[in-house]
Parts: structure tokens; C-alpha cells; sequence
DNA sequence: ATGGCTATCCATGTTTACCAGCTGGTAAA
């Protein structure tokens, strides 16, 4: 069992803890745990075979009998005790933004509301706005939240994807009777989330991969089993195909089932105009009538006469026309990145120290790293008064000192309020290197409001970039009403620099936004907004993201060295 | 529930925004 199938129960029992009205410590002890579990850099499961579960801060006595339950049986007890004392499905109410446990308690309880079908209908009949405490404000603002997530993508975020494919693969590829295996599919073009997970091969004896594949532990289920072409379903409910093939026919597959369909459709009618007709098998030469078989994609398309196309760009989005003109552009990578400028700590409401985010970015061979905690405002994320601004200040410049070849910004998250301004004054953000001012509340304002509020924001001349622009949480929270014209063209103005948000669940600014910032003049910025040391290898997401947008590295802020991102950072203050 | 410690104990995250009803509860992440 992986460790994200763990923090989940965890999280489940903290939820129905809360519901059950149980001592918020104790609620907070299951939240804490989970998300230690999520963010730990090895398996729980090798920690419990070590005997070392309890050394894992958080997790006690209690907990970690609850995850050997949870490793040994696949069950926990305790939780599914807990589940039958609630309607099933009261969580899911929880889940509606706006409505926490007391009042999916007070709906299943005063209006027999378990569903969130039940609960529109109740919004919509004007029972819940008839309940004491609550009102048309309310109901309304429930149904709007009811209404976006139904319409929320029911795909699994690339960042969940990624690591089950990756995993896989790793796991398939010392199989001597294997020659090539990789993901294609969505997953492969870096798409922000993903249906089902694709991957494929060549083998001589396949029937000996897809043997080994069904009993991978991570499969629960074998939905269908061929030697061409096998569908499990594995931890988590995602699905996994895996096709294989000849050996001769992997350039061919690879694309075919890289996609995108768009670009399929019309690389295939690109090609006919030219006599060939394209297939999963190859391309046949129409006037000899003849199949070419190709062993690597490069060779496809320059069969076609095109450029070799990165699968991040196979969208439909004038690739081919580009891939002609041989102007597709030299995308940027995970190499080019030299440093983090959005990262936070246990100043605020990260989890590792100070010393050991600087650390792992040194480990990364970065150059630089900011540490951007929160402002004072952002009190859930205990954000830093300017007292404690500044005696971060001292610890920074201590291990500038101490520690070589990184160097340490100091930087701020600085809430930009609901009116626009900003969460420090101003002579205060003078003090920082660099300042990432970023929206964390009144999400519902109308467009032209958030708007204007954002434009506020980055008229002071000490802010540097605008983070995660428009809030949004895949399958969670829909991006935040702005519009992203206007702020592209005042960020272009301002030189002030937007951030392309690495967290997987957010993606935010989003692909399309991306290139079209790029093309507008915006200088992005990949920061990874990491809180623990783990998650700055986000950093590979935010990449991907930037490649979707076309850019390359001289669109990016953080794949310049230091004196190049100071001497940027300079010319916004004057 | 955890973890530190004068321990069969005690502390544990804080500020803002919003809304229903005019001061306080609820949620945020």
C-alpha cells in the first residue's frame, strides 16, 4: 500500500473526528500525520518493517498502530467504525467549499441531506436558506460551489499520475524479454490531468511482460489481459494499459499513442497531401505502396518532412505549421533551472527548517533559493510578523555565511488583500529581495473587482511576481474570476514577473496562459511554492507546464544566473 | 493524539472575511 492511500485514511478520520465534534488536537494530530505520511521521502511500509514508524514526528503510538493495521490488513478498524456512525457520504458535503462539519452535520441532521444531489435540491426548494443561521447569502453561495464541482474535471492531476507510471515502468524494465517501455498518452504530453495512464513497449515475449505486469503489487484489479494489450486497474482506481509490440514498429506506436487526437488528425492529413498515409503500424509510401516501419518517433516525423514536434506541444495549437517552418522552439528544461524563488519553511506554515530547504536546494545544484513564508495576515499559515520577518533576516544572512555555493534570498509570500493593497507596508517589502504577493482570500469577488485588486498589487514597485494568479485547486476550487488579459498586458507594463505555480494540484498559471504571457513579453517564473524539502522536486511539473506554453529558457526568470535574476529584480524597483 | 517534561500532566497555530442578525459563529487550508 503506497503512502497516499495511507494519508487518506488518515485524512478520512480527521474528518469524521471533526464531525463527531472530538477535540480539535486531536483532529489536527490525524491532519498532521497525514500529511507527514504524503510527504515522507520513503515508503511507510519499509519504515514498519524497520520497526521505525515511530520515529516519524507526528506519528505516536496510536497512529502508527493504525497504519501497521492499515500496511498488514488493508483496513483500519477504527475508521470503518467511525464511518458507520454517519451517513454515508456526509464527507462528501465537506468537501463543498463553505460547509465544514458543523454545518454537514446540521444539513444531514435538520434536513436528511447526505448527498450532494440532495443538498442542491434543498438549496434550490429554499429549505436551507429557511434554517436558522443560514440564509440566501448562503444557499446561494453553496449552490455556486455545488455547481463547479460538478462540473470539475473528475481527472487524476499529472502530479498523482506521473509517479504510478514512473513506477511501473521502473519496476517492468529489468525484464530481460523488454527492449523499449515508456508512458504515452496524456501522461506523456504532460497534460494537467490525466484519464488513464498508457504506457507501451516492445518485446519479444510479451506474454512474459504482461505476466509480470498483472502481478505488480500495486494491481488490484486485471480488467483485460492479452499479449498485445492488457487493462488493470491499480491503487488509487486509476487505470493502466499496457501495449506491446514488435520491436520495428515502436516509432510508429510511440506516436500514434502519444496523441493527441487532434494532432493525429492532422498530421495525418498534413502527410496524405504528400502521399503518405500514417498509422500505429508506420507510414505507407501511397504511389510504391509500401509500409516504413520505424523503430524511434524522430525518424516519423522526418519521414513527413517535419521537425522532430516535443510531445508537450502536440495540441493543435499551430505545432505542425511551426514543426515545417522548423521553428519549433528549444523548449525549456529541468537543467536550466537554477533556483527556487517561491519555497516556504517552519517559519510559517512549512515543515522543514530553513537550513535543510537551503540544503536540498543545494543538493538540487541550485544556485540560489528565496524563502518567501507568509505575511503577517496569513494567520491559519502563522505568517510572519515584521518582528519575525526580521530576525528570519538574521538567520538568513547567519547561514549565508555558513553554508557555500547557494545563496539565500529573502523573499515573502505577502497576501495582497481584498481591496489590493498589500499585507507589509511597503518600507518593510523594500527590506526583501524578493516579493511574491499572491491572493489567499475573498476568492468569490466578481471580475472586475479581482482584477483591479491584482493590478493594485503589482503598481507597488516592490512586487516582484504575482503568485498562483488565478487560486485554483484541481478537482477542488475553479480558478478565481480575473481577467487574464489585462493582467498579462499590466504584468508586461510593470515588469512585474507571473509565477507558473509547480504545486501539482494547483498548475497555475495553465498552459494556455503560458504561452500567452510568453508571447506577450511577460517574463515568467517556475517556483515550486514547496513547504516541505520533498516538494521541490515539484519543480519537474512546473517545467512541464512551461513546455505546454512554449516557452524556453529565456522566458524563465529562475534559468538565469543570480546576477541576471538580481539585475531583473532591480530594474522593478526603481 | 502527540510530545515534552516538575508527567497517572499539559500545551498544542492565528488572523481575516463573511454572514446572520447586530455580536458571534463558521470556515479558511
Amino acid at each position: 500500500m503506497n503512502n497516499l492511500v495511507i494519508a487518506e485514511t488518515m485524512e478520512g478520520i480527521a474528518q469524521l473526528l471533526e464531525l463527531k465534534g472530538e477535540s480539535p488536537f486531536k483532529v489536527r494530530a490525524y491532519q498532521r500525520a497525514a500529511q507527514t505520511i504524503e510527504n515522507l521521502p520513503v515508503e511507510a511500509e519499509r519504515l514498519m518493517r524497520e520497526g521505525k514508524l515511530r520515529e516519524v514526528p507526528g506519528i505516536g503510538e496510536s497512529i502508527s498502530q493504525k497504519i501497521t493495521e492499515l500496511l498488514t490488513t488493508g483496513k483500519c478498524d477504527y475508521y470503518e467504525q467511525l464511518r458507520e456512525e454517519f451517513p454515508s457520504g456526509i464527507t462528501r458535503l465537506m468537501e463543498v467549499p463553505g460547509i465544514g462539519p458543523k454545518t454537514a452535520n446540521r444539513l444531514a441532521g435538520e434536513l436528511g441531506i447526505t448527498t450532494v444531489a440532495e443538498l442542491e435540491q434543498a438549496v434550490l426548494d429554499g429549505r436551507v436558506a429557511k434554517l436558522p443561521r443560514m440564509g440566501e447569502k448562503l444557499a446561494e453561495n453553496i449552490l455556486h460551489h455545488v455547481r463547479s464541482l460538478r462540473r470539475k474535471d473528475q481527472r487524476i492531476p499529472l502530479g498523482q499520475a506521473l509517479p504510478v507510471a514512473e513506477a511501473i515502468v521502473a519496476q517492468l524494465k529489468d525484464n530481460p524479454a523488454l527492449r523499449n517501455l515508456t508512458p504515452a498518452g496524456s501522461l506523456r504530453r504532460r497534460v494537467e490531468t490525466i484519464g488513464d495512464i498508457d504506457i507501451i513497449g516492445t518485446s519479444d515475449n510479451p506474454q512474459n511482460v504482461m505476466d509480470q505486469f498483472v502481478h505488480l503489487p500495486q494491481v488490484k484489479e486485471v480488467l483485460a489481459r492479452g499479449p498485445t494489450k492488457t487493462s488493470v486497474l491499480v491503487e488509487g482506481g486509476l487505470q493502466v494499459d499496457l501495449r506491446l509490440v514488435e520491436h520495428e514498429a515502436f516509432g510508429a506506436l510511440l506516436q500514434h499513442f502519444t496523441g493527441s487526437k487532434q494532432h493525429n488528425i492532422d498530421l495525418r492529413e498534413f502527410a496524405l497531401k504528400r502521399g503518405l498515409s500514417l498509422s500505429e503500424y508506420g507510414i505507407t509510401h501511397l504511389r510504391e505502396g509500401w509500409l516504413q516501419k520505424f523503430t524511434d518517433e524522430e525518424a516519423f516525423y522526418a519521414a513527413i518532412g517535419l521537425q522532430y514536434i516535443p510531445p508537450e506541444l502536440r495540441e493543435a495549437s499551430s505545432e505542425l505549421e511551426a514543426a515545417a517552418r522548423r521553428a519549433i522552439p528549444r523548449l525549456v528544461e529541468l537543467q536550466n533551472i537554477r533556483g527556487d524563488l517561491h519555497t516556504h519553511t517552519d517559519w510559517s506554515d512549512g515543515h522543514s527548517s530553513l537550513r535543510d530547504m537551503v540544503l536540498a536546494a543545494k543538493e538540487r545544484g541550485y544556485e540560489y533559493i528565496a524563502i518567501s513564508d507568509h505575511s503577517v495576515g496569513r494567520g491559519v499559515a502563522r505568517g510572519l510578523s515584521v518582528e519575525r520577518l526580521r530576525r528570519q533576516r538574521e538567520e538568513i544572512d547567519e547561514l549565508n555565511r555558513s553554508i557555500e555555493n547557494i545563496i539565500i534570498l529573502q523573499g515573502a509570500e505577502v497576501d495582497i488583500r481584498a481591496d489590493g493593497t498589500l499585507d507589509f507596508p511597503e518600507d518593510v517589502l523594500a527590506e526583501l529581495d524578493v516579493v511574491t504577493a499572491s491572493v489567499h482570500s475573498s476568492m468569490g469577488q466578481d471580475e472586475e473587482t479581482m482584477t483591479n485588486r491584482i493590478l493594485k498589487a503589482m503598481q507597488s514597485p516592490h512586487v516582484d511576481v504575482i503568485g498562483h494568479l488565478t487560486c485554483r485547486l484541481l478537482g477542488h476550487r475553479p480558478p478565481v474570476a480575473v481577467n487574464i488579459e489585462t493582467v498579462l498586458r499590466a504584468a508586461a507594463a510593470t515588469k512585474t514577473a507571473l509565477e507558473i505555480n509547480a504545486q501539482p494540484d494547483r498548475l497555475d498559471l495553465k498552459d494556455l496562459h503560458i504561452r500567452q504571457a510568453r508571447d506577450l513579453g511577460v517574463t515568467l517564473v517556475i517556483n515550486t511554492d514547496a513547504h516541505w524539502v520533498r516538494q521541490l522536486d515539484f519543480m519537474r511539473y512546473g517545467v512541464a507546464m512551461a513546455r505546454r506554453g512554449w516557452c524556453d529558457p529565456q522566458h524563465i526568470l529562475n534559468t538565469r544566473t543570480l546576477a541576471d535574476v538580481l539585475a531583473f529584480l532591480r530594474e522593478r524597483r526603481v
